[in-house]
DNA sequence: TACGTATCATGACTTATGTCATCGACCGAA
DNA sequence: TTCGGTCGATGACATAAGTCATGATACGTA
C-alpha cells in the first residue's frame, strides 16, 4: 500500500556511498564521467511502501539502489499482483523501458527504506553510447538477471508451495542471513508473508501454513520475522527432493 | 527425447539466408566483421527431438537460429522439466553463460526442424569488444528477453491453466498464425501438448481438458494441432477478466 | 492509554489441478 | 502389413492450494 505522504525534495547531492557504484556496473565509468554522473544524479529516500515508480508509467531514467530493497510488481487488470524481481543494494531499476524507450511494465514498490540515485534517461543514453564498458555491463548483469527469471519461473511453475518458501529463504540468505559461531543460520526475513506470497504466486494463508509445517518438521524455527536454521544442509537437502 | 543419430558433420559454408542477420543484433557487424563471421561460422542442420547443448555443457559460443523453433528447456534431478524460453528465428542462444563465462544453465531442444548458426566464444568476445553497437543490440534484445520473462512468470504465478492456454495461443500467433480475408485467425501449434505443458507449468491431461473446455465454450475450434479462432476479440477479452 | 488497522494463525470448506489408468488414433520402423 | 511407441482424450480419484470466516496479536497513531 501506499502512503499517502506530502512529497519530499529530492536531494541534489550526489551519494556519499558511490563506492558502491564502482563495485557495480557504474564501476566502468571514466573520471570525467562521474563528475557528470554526480552533476545530474538527483537523489531520493524512500520509505516503506513508497512506490518508485508506477506501471505505465513513462521511463524518465535510470533508478540505482544505494541502499534498501524494492520489489518489482506487476498487477493484473483484476487486482491479482506478483512481485517478478527483487532489487537489493547495487541493482538498477528501469533499463529495461530505457533501452526500449517503453513506459513501465511494472511498479518498483519499497519494501525496506531504500536510498534511490536518480540519472535521467538523456545523460544515461549518452553514457551508453560514449562508453561501451558501461554497456558490457549491464548486459552481463541484464543477463543474469534474465537467468534468475528462468530459474524461479520454474521454481513457480513445478514446485510446491512448501518448496517455494525454502527456495525463498535460501534465498534470501543471502542479503538477510547471518551464520553464528555454531553454524546456526538466521534469516531476517525483510518482508510480510503477504509479500512472500505475492513472491511465490501464493496466497498469504498458504504461506503461513508451509511456513508453520516446516517448523513443525524441524527444518526451521520462527520467532517474528526471524527464521532459525540449525542444519541448513537439511533444508537444502529437501530442495533437491522435491 | 534425444533420438540417437550419427552425428552430422556440420558445414563450413556460410548461411545463405545472412539477411536475417541484418534484421537482428548481427546487423550492426561491419563488412570486416562479417568476412570474419562467414569465416568462422559453423552451421547445421538439426531435426525435431535433437539437442543443440544440455544442462551443464561448457558454453563454447553462440548459437544463431536461421530458421526454426528451438525450446530453452530446465530439468529438474526428479525429472520434472519446464520451458523457461522459446527461440525463434533470429533469435540467439547462450550469451547469458557465454558472457559470465559459466556452465549451460538450461538445454536447447529442437521443436521443429532448425537450421543453427554457430560462432565460437573467442570470436564471438572479439566481436563484442571491437564492435560497441553490438554489445548494445544485446543489450536491448536482453532487455526483452527480461521483460517477457517477468510476464510469463506472472502469468504462470497467477493465473489458471485455461487463461496460461489462451495466452500460450495469442503468443505463439506472432510466429504461427495467420489471418484469413474474412478476419479468421488459424495458429499452427509448433509443438505437443506436452511440449505446451511444460511452457505453462502444468500436466499434458491438464492442457488436454483446458483446450477442450475452450473449444466447447466456443472461442476456440480445433482440428489437430490447429487451432481456429472465429472471434479473436473474445478469446482476448477473456485475458483481461482471469 | 485506547483505538483502528494490518498481520498472522487457524479451522472448515471448495475447487482446480495433479495422478493414475485406460483406450483409440496415429506414425514410423521392421 | 504388423508391431511398438508416442500422442491425445477421458474417467475416477486424490490432494494441494485457494477461499472464506474468525480471532489473536502486534503496531502505529491520535
Amino acid at each position: 500500500m501506499v502512503k499517502d505522504k506530502p512529497p519530499e525534495h529530492p536531494s541534489k547531492i550526489p551519494c556519499q556511498k558511490a563506492r558502491y557504484r564502482t563495485e557495480t556496473e557504474w564501476g566502468a565509468l571514466t573520471r570525467d564521467e562521474i563528475n557528470l554522473f554526480d552533476r545530474d544524479v538527483v537523489c531520493k529516500t524512500y520509505c516503506s511502501g513508497e512506490t518508485i515508480f508506477v506501471e505505465g508509467d513513462a521511463c524518465k531514467g535510470l533508478y540505482f539502489v544505494e541502499h534498501g530493497l524494492v520489489a518489482v510488481r506487476k498487477t493484473e487488470i483484476n487486482g491479482q499482483s506478483t512481485i517478478v524481481r527483487l532489487a537489493y543494494q547495487g541493482d538498477t531499476l528501469g533499463y529495461r523501458p530505457l533501452l526500449a524507450k517503453e513506459n513501465h511494465r511494472a511498479t518498483a514498490e519499497v519494501i525496506n527504506d531504500t536510498h534511490i540515485c536518480f540519472i535521467n534517461a538523456k545523460t544515461m543514453r549518452h553514457f551508453l553510447r560514449s562508453n561501451p564498458k558501461l554497456g558490457m555491463r549491464f548486459l552481463e548483469h541484464t543477463a543474469l538477471a534474465l537467468g534468475q527469471a528462468e530459474e524461479r519461473m520454474f521454481q513457480i511453475a513445478a514446485l510446491s508451495v512448501r518448496t517455494r518458501i525454502i527456495h525463498l529463504v535460501v534465498l534470501l540468505r543471502d542479503h538477510y542471513g547471518t551464520i553464528t559461531s555454531d553454524g546456526t543460520l538466521f534469516v531476517d526475513l525483510p518482508m510480510s508473508q503477504r509479500d512472500m506470497a505475492d513472491m511465490i504466486g501464493a496466497r498469504p494463508e498458504s504461506v503461513s501454513r508451509a511456513l508453520r509445517d516446516i517448523q513443525d518438521d524441524g527444518l526451521i524455527h520462527l520467532s517474528g520475522h526471524t527464521v532459525r536454521v540449525d542444519r541448513v544442509d537439511r533444508l537444502v537437502e529437501e530442495l533437491h527432493h522435491h
